[in-house]
Parts: structure tokens; sequence; C-alpha cells
DNA sequence: TTGCTTTGACCCTGA
DNA sequence: GTCAGGGTCAAAGCA
């Protein structure tokens, strides 16, 4: 869909044009997609700036108009100029932060993430054994964002020059990391859109997952998380077909438990933990029980994370935005083997009574300390509530299926270090489009300084300078620090509610600062361009490859 | 014998 | 108080 150079168009055969149209000030259009004229389109392709200040003149479909299978997979003829162009430079964790990197043609989209939360395949059969951080075997595809493997081999040269200079210390985490994904036979479709977003991105991390030793797959083929455990239950739940299976860790006195759903082909349909380990990961080699899954519902997750932790590193950048710093798969983080170690300390507090509380708003510490919550309800009939995100970083750790609603509901908890906010998202039954947020807790923090303000230090090339100084940051349907306020859907040259520090976020940012355009933006506009983009690349890997739903979901949870 | 899974019953919670 | 649903227990069976 894009150049080799990194540019990435704004085709509006991404489902998120019409999420994005939709912020820019419609409020109530919704015809379909395919009744979108080729005017339009192209209207919008090609004058997306324009858009911007004509809000109210193109009518963009709701997000659930998915684009059909004809998308264009080709490369266009990119003019850096007509498209909303992001540089070569542009550090690719934008690409890995958001799981709508995978797409579906026929899936919904998180609610918040924009992310598909099936599509990814899930084959446990396939396990280890067509597993491989070498097998970039697919030829360059016409679907991938970037086709020249010359960018590759130059971010061959550049990864093996930073691995050199030491700047791949995260490597054989993201290994080891990636090794156990495998198991779930699927990762390596992973890993390989992955890598080819970073080759094509240019990035001299492009072979990161081709590049790593092996042997740390083969270790990692010893163990499942890590962890024994014991199954003591299995279940029938209402309204799932799948049967429950309930796990204990076998470790004396370790309170943390999981709980598995599979479909009727023994897939992983969800995995939720509870409570953590009190103990270090067993050195025994020792399977354990549940049969060779992982963390999906935090590990998942955590992959896109440490994914960019080690693109920066490789880019020899240096992140350290709070979401860098709290989501990344860190290091000894997921070492731990933790299904809530794959982040700071406050993700390794018990979740016992948020699996099943006592009380669903209180959490209870480590320590002991108790958070009573208070649970806030936002009904946000927007299109699309990804775009309406409200400016904090969150980071999925579970995913459900609640009685009442067949939608699943999305669990987020906020990665600003010792923040103990959380949320969920689900969209209504009644009405697909209409999503129901629930705020737990008090952000101790204002909204995030977007990513890579100040903290990329690429050069960029110029790009696009038809700019508009239109803000658009959208005004938050809701704030966990401020509680609901008014949703418009139109622009406003407003403030993150919450943040007195931050500059509005303007278009031009967008556009001038290149890499920065997304971390500029913030949440708001940030994940719905990398939706944007990686939409087309996913809906190009989907195209490509069909895969099974129920791997993504997983991989969301 | 040990450790694990299976499975029906029981308990708890919330509507 | 009743009922439904989810979580847990524990006996039985299996490897």
């Amino acid at each position: 869909m894009s150049s080799l150079g990194g540019s990435l168009n704004t085709s509006v055969d991404s489902p998120y044009i019409s999420s994005f149209t939709d912020l820019l000030g419609r409020s109530s259009s919704s015809y379909s997609k395919q009744e979108m004229s080729s005017e339009e389109k192209s209207s919008f392709r090609w004058d997306f700036s324009d858009q911007m200040n004509n809000q109210n003149t193109i009518e963009i479909p709701k997000y659930k108009s998915f684009p059909p299978s004809s998308l264009p997979i080709s490369p266009p003829p990119v003019s850096p100029s007509s498209y909303l162009s992001i540089p070569p430079s542009l550090s690719p964790s934008v690409f890995l932060d958001s799981p709508v990197l995978f797409s579906s043609s026929n899936a919904l989209p998180s609610p918040t993430t924009g992310s598909f939360a099936s599509l990814l395949p899930k084959d446990e059969d396939r396990k280890y054994t067509d597993f491989t951080f070498q097998s970039q075997t697919r030829p360059p595809s016409s679907s991938s964002m970037y086709s020249s493997s010359a960018g590759r081999n130059q971010s061959e040269e550049l990864l093996r020059r930073n691995q050199e200079n030491g700047a791949f210390n995260t490597l054989n985490k993201q290994t080891e990391y990636s090794a156990v994904k495998s198991e779930s036979g699927s990762f390596q479709n992973f890993s390989e859109d992955v890598s080819t977003i970073q080759a094509n991105m240019g990035s001299n991390s492009a072979q990161m997952h081709y590049n790593q030793p092996t042997q740390y797959i083969r270790e990692q083929k010893k163990s499942d998380d890590g962890y024994n455990w014991r199954k003591y239950g299995q279940k029938q739940v209402k309204g799932s077909e799948n049967p429950r299976s309930y796990y204990k860790c076998t470790y004396p006195n370790c309170p943390t438990k999981k709980k598995v759903e599979r479909n009727l082909d023994g897939h992983i349909t969800e995995i939720v933990y509870k409570g953590s380990h009190n103990h270090p990961k067993p050195q025994s080699t020792r399977r354990s029980s549940s049969n060779s899954i992982q963390n999906h519902a935090y590990s998942n997750l955590g992959v896109l994370n440490q994914s960019n932790s080690l693109l920066e590193n490789a880019l020899g950048e240096s992140v350290t935005t709070p979401e860098n710093s709290s989501a990344s798969f860190g290091d000894d983080d997921f070492d731990q083997g933790s299904p809530m170690s794959n982040s700071r300390d406050e993700e390794n507090e018990p979740e016992a009574k948020r699996w099943k509380g006592e009380n669903e708003n209180e959490t209870i510490s480590a320590s002991g300390s108790r958070t009573v919550r208070e649970p806030r309800i936002v009904v946000q009939t927007t299109s699309d509530i990804d775009i309406l995100d409200d400016g904090y970083r969150w980071r999925k750790y579970g995913q459900k299926v609640v009685k009442g609603n067949p939608n699943p509901r999305s669990y987020y908890k906020c990665t600003y270090n010792g923040c103990q906010v959380r949320k969920h998202v689900e969209r209504a039954s009644h009405d697909m489009r209409a999503v129901i947020t629930t705020y737990e807790g008090k952000h101790n923090h204002d909204v995030p300084a977007a990513r890579g303000s100040g903290s990329y230090t690429m050069n960029r090339p110029p790009i696009n300078t038809n700019n508009v100084p239109t803000a658009i940051r959208p005004t938050m349907v809701s704030h966990p620090n401020g509680g609901m306020t008014n949703f418009s859907n139109s622009f406003q040259t407003n403030r993150v509610p919450g943040s007195q520090n931050q500059a509005p976020y303007t278009l031009q940012m967008l556009q001038d600062t290149g890499s920065y355009a997304y971390s500029g933006l913030g949440d708001a506009v940030g994940p719905y361009i990398n939706q944007m983009q990686q939409t087309d690349n996913a809906l190009s890997m989907a195209k490509e490859e069909p895969k099974d739903d129920s791997f993504f979901d997983s991989f969301l949870n």
C-alpha cells in the first residue's frame, strides 16, 4: 500500500477513515463504504488536509463498513505530498502499538484500540515445529506495506551494527518471548508480519526476528509460561460453547490461577489470570499442565511493546515515554513469567479481586493496601471509540464475554507507572456502534506526554507542507479524571483534559513532525493514524494470509 | 505411588 | 427467598 520510503497513504480503504472522519466532525452520516464514490475516496485520499478543514463536506462510512476484499494491494503511485506521509525514520513502534496492525475484513475492531479481536491463526497443533525466526520465505508481496528487499538488506546491515554496538540488549528477551509465543503456533506469522513492517519501514530492526538465535527458541520449547499449573475444574459456561478450565499454580501457597477457554477445536479462546506468582519461575523443564498455553492475556500485547523496545534499540533511539517505559516488555519482567509481570510493579499486584472480587471496584495490593475504584460508565455512541480515546496509555490485559452482552469486554489498565486506573470497554449489545467504557480509579498523573514527543531524535525528511493547523484532538467523550464530558464530533483546539502541559494537537504537528506526528498527537489521533496505516497493511495481510481469528483474539488478551 | 485430569456436587454471589 | 451462573472442591479415574 505504501512505498518503501515509508510513506503511508491514508487510503479511505481503511475502515478507520470513517472513524477519523467521524472525529473530524461528521456526526451521523452512515452510509456504507460501498456507497462511497471513488471521487470521495480520491478526495479524501488526496486532500486529507482539506478534509480536516471541511469536516462536514464528506461522508465517510462508519467503522462497520469494512473494506471489501478488493482492496488495492499493490503499491499505488505514491506522492509523499499527497498522502499523509510518514517518513522512513518514523519509529516503527507506532505500528506495533496498535493491534489494528492485524486487521480483518470481517471483524470488528476492539472498541478501544481498534484491534481486531480475532484474526491471526491460533493453531496449537502447529506448536513448535513450524516456528522459526528464519522463515521469511514469503515472497515480497504487493500487499505488504512496502515491498523492497533492499530496505531489508539495509536494515540488516543497520541491525548488525546496532547489535555490535550493543543496541540489541533486549534481543534475547524478545527472542525468548517470541519463542514462547510460538507455542501457540501462530506467532511466527506475527513475527513475520511485524518484521515485514519493520523492514519495510526502513527500520534497521527489520531483521530482528530473523536473525535471532534459534537456541532461544529451543529453550523456550521446554516450557510454556514457565509455571506449573494444575487443573482443578472445568465448567461449561453459559453463552459459550467453549468449556472453561480452571488452573492453579502448583507452587505451594501461590495464589495464582488462570482460567482457560478453548473452542471445540481445542484452541484457546480466552485466558484470564488471577493473582500473581509469589515465587520465581520454576526452573524445572517439566512442561506445565496447561498444555503449552502462554500468558496470552498479557504477553501478547507485550510482544508488541517489546517489539517497540527492540525497534527502538535497533534504531538506537532513546524512547522514554511513559508508555514505553511501562508497557514495553521489559527485560526481566517477562522472565518473571507471571501473567502480571509483563510490566511494572503495579502490574504485579494480585488480581484476585479483579477476577471475581468481593468488590469489583476494589483491588488489594501486594502490601495489603486496598484501592477502591469508582466505576464510571459512559455510553459512547460514536462510530469508533478508538479515536475517542482519552489520552492516556492503556494496555490491554484481558478480555472476556460477560453475561448479557455477546460482545467481548476489553480490559485495559493504564500503563503509567504506578497508576492503578483501569477501564474496560465493550460494545453495547443493542448497538454495535455504542461502546460502554467503564473507568475504575483516578489517574495519579497527567495525560502522558505524547509518545515520542521530545524523545525521538530521528532525522526526518520534510514532508507535506500543506499543513492545516487544525487541532485534531477530539473532544473527549469521557475522562477518568474529570468524569464525563460531553462529546462533540467537532474538532477543537483543545487541550487534553487533565493536562495542563500539553500543547494542542495540530495536524501540522502530524505533518511536519513526521514521526512526531504519531506521538505528538497523543492517543487520540496517533492511534487513528496508526490504524489507518496499519489497517492498510493488515488488510493486505488478511487478504494475503487468511488467519484464524482466534489467535488474534488471544493475542489481544 | 504419584501427580494429574475429569466431573459432579457444592458454595458463593448477584439479580 | 429463589434462581442462575460462575468458581471451587474433592472423589474417582488415568497415566
